[in-house]
DNA sequence: ACTGAATACTAATTCAAT
DNA sequence: ATTGAATTAGTATTCAGT
């Protein structure tokens, strides 16, 4: 069983390392590294990481961390 | 009847001067400046103004532009 | 307190009309 | 080329369960 801390810290792995469109292509990964979690907990995920979504020059939104 | 640079001139002002939260708010805001706009043209509009939300400190997210 | 299912809300896109 | 209506996609929240 994977805790919400552990949880968390592979979303900000995943959001700085690769272009995260969406909150159903996150589950995706998440579930790539064993991890499961349905789209109600990765958006309040989402939101206490304090995650939001920027444009990027290939034209589509992807998640990004205002602190990095 | 109003103009597409029109509407977007007003758009821009609005975000810059006002923390719009979402698409239909901002149509409120335009109407009330007698522009009509329906969901699918301001969506177009933000997307060519190149406008992103953000997260602001009061918590709830707002639409802005990178530029300013 | 944390989560998922279902729901409500918001935004983007398609498709047809002008 | 621009737009609106309708549709689809995406996200946040509620509500109940643990």
């Amino acid at each position: 069983m994977t805790t919400k801390v552990q949880r968390q810290c592979a979303i900000v792995s995943l959001v700085v390392e690769l272009e995260v469109t969406s909150q159903p292509g996150l589950i995706e990964l998440l579930a790539s590294e064993g991890i499961e979690a349905t789209q109600a907990t990765v958006s309040r995920d989402l939101d206490d990481i304090g995650a939001v979504k920027v444009r990027v020059a290939s034209g589509n939104t992807v998640y990004a961390i205002p602190e990095f």
